[in-house]
DNA sequence: GTTGAGCGTT
């Protein structure tokens, strides 16, 4: 099974590999992205972590919980809009 | 500081 993950929240300076290694813990991460405006380059304070396992069980251990001074958001991510391609 | 971006495409 897989899951996408939404987490919100996040402090600024959390970086990929910090996700990465706290979500690691309750299972296996496929790939992590944080978010970035597109034009102006600043980080918007929330990811995205996809797990083939053990997403649920990290959403429940992670919710809540303080990750570089910020108290996590976390839960399933919503489905993502489809943009058109031309 | 809260629900993506990228790619000539499924």
């Amino acid at each position: 099974m897989s899951k996408n993950i939404y987490v919100g929240n996040l402090p600024f300076s959390a970086t990929e590999d910090e996700v990465r290694s706290a979500f690691g813990a309750y299972g296996e991460v496929t790939s992590v992205k944080l978010i970035e405006d597109r034009e102006t380059g600043r980080p918007r304070g929330f990811g995205f972590v996809e797990m083939s396992d053990g997403g649920e069980q990290a959403i429940e251990n992670l919710d809540g919980q303080d990750f570089g001074g910020r108290t996590l958001k976390v839960n399933e991510a919503r489905p993502r809009p489809q943009r058109p391609r031309w």
